[in-house]
DNA sequence: ACCATGTATTCTGTATACAGAGTACATAAA
DNA sequence: TTTATGTACTCTGTATACAGAATACATGGT
């Protein structure tokens, strides 16, 4: 016990790593909204069996992302604009604790990550912006000392990161908003919670509006390839 | 199709059957924090292979309810003060939020959900009071016409049973939330947003301090009982 | 007597096998 | 030609089988 060894990594997981490679296929769009999900088909491209794909497919249908099609197994869940209404409700609200609870503490937030963040908004791609702006809302989760929260805001990134996706390239990120984030890091480090709450509060409701009428207008032009569109993806929980 | 049939309840489903067993077990403090469970064990218990019960323990791992124990599969999480408070914190804001939007609606509560909580707190049956109070936040959620907020809330709810059902008989429950509650009632029926968000998020702190300090008294009498002291819960995610 | 190493047992995670439900297609009748 | 019914196929969910990892116990050495 003297050179003191790296720690080994935890084993891999396939049903995790299934569960992440799906997530990411939905998230940055790569399986298309509505299409029907086969386990065999997911089974034999990620060369595992089907049992750690049914059970990846189940904690994707627990989060939202796949639905219930009762006969026929699960399909990528359509993106909807009330649903992301009520992501953004929820995630503003989260925004909202996690902003005043680091301002009590009295956080020092990296200045980096808001020069970083400039530099992305300024260099047109869109996957780098998407990165700097998770970093910093992450950043703030992670400085509310509350991990409740940075695992529910996770799940919520993804469902946002979905929507973007299908809408980007349409100047989706202003630079302001690193104007905003930057000032709400100056209120979190005085230690102002109102202000830093508010702060946070009114910038994830101009991100709501902001990207649930880009998505709108963008679902009504391709209205025909969305099949279901009654679906509210309300029984999402089906655990209930 | 002339006698109009009542539609046939969707299938039972093995995997949600375990799912709700075991989390009512767990949440009505029946497995006892700390205990390993062993797929092997409750798939006997439950007559069913062990199949199910895995995918329901993957399920419970995501929400909390059950702690990964590298070696040796999965135990019962201890209940955990710091955990607690953090769940409090983050239903806090979502019953605030929820409050906030149903008095945005004016939405007119059945007056019912209040007098039969008055009985209930009178009752001196701890299990009725929790209910009751678990039907005055539901119609509440349901009222805020956000559908993710009642997920959330519900998962919330089963751990807060949880360390309830651990001080119980404690003269728990004081029937002065019910004025509470009549309050935040009427602010939403008035429409008075800001009354109504404040009153909430007033009432989850009370219950949280509440709660805490109660639990926190309760598990110092008893840590011998609970191995793992050091856990925080905190990588419970998993998923990252 | 104590510590280290080897072995057996136990339990998990993954793969395969099986059975049931649903859909789609084809065939026959109107 | 169109509609209804029967049949075959496909896909899911559950059970069983298998392999690997970890722990606990036992045995041998110091």
């Amino acid at each position: 016990m003297t050179p003191r060894l790296i720690k080994i990594e935890s084993t891999p997981d396939l049903v995790d790593q299934v569960y992440r490679s799906l997530l990411d296929a939905i998230s940055d769009g790569s399986m298309v909204p509505g299409t029907r999900i086969m386990q065999e088909d997911i089974a034999e491209q990620l060369a595992v069996s089907r049992q750690p794909v049914l059970q990846a497919l189940r904690l994707l249908k627990k989060d939202g992302f796949v639905l219930d099609a009762p006969g026929r197994g699960v399909l990528v869940a359509p993106l909807d604009v009330t649903w992301l209404v009520q992501i953004y409700q929820v995630r503003s609200a989260l925004d909202a604790l996690a902003t005043r609870l680091a301002a009590r503490s009295r956080v020092a937030m990296d200045p980096g990550l808001i020069s970083r963040g400039r530099r992305a908004a300024r260099s047109n791609q869109v996957k780098a912006m998407m990165a700097a702006d998770a970093q910093f809302h992450g950043a703030i989760y992670a400085a509310s000392g509350n991990p409740l929260i940075a695992q529910s805001a996770q799940l919520h990134w993804h469902h946002i990161r979905r929507a973007m996706g299908a809408v980007l390239q349409l100047s989706t990120m202003r630079e302001s908003i690193w104007d905003e984030h930057e000032a709400i890091a100056a209120a979190i480090a005085t230690g102002d919670e109102d202000k830093a709450e508010s702060l946070s509060r009114q910038h994830a409701e101009d991100a709501s509006h902001n990207l649930a009428s880009l998505l709108s207008s963008a679902l009504k032009q391709s209205v025909n390839s969305i099949p279901f569109t009654a679906l509210t993806t309300q029984s999402q929980g089906d655990i209930r």
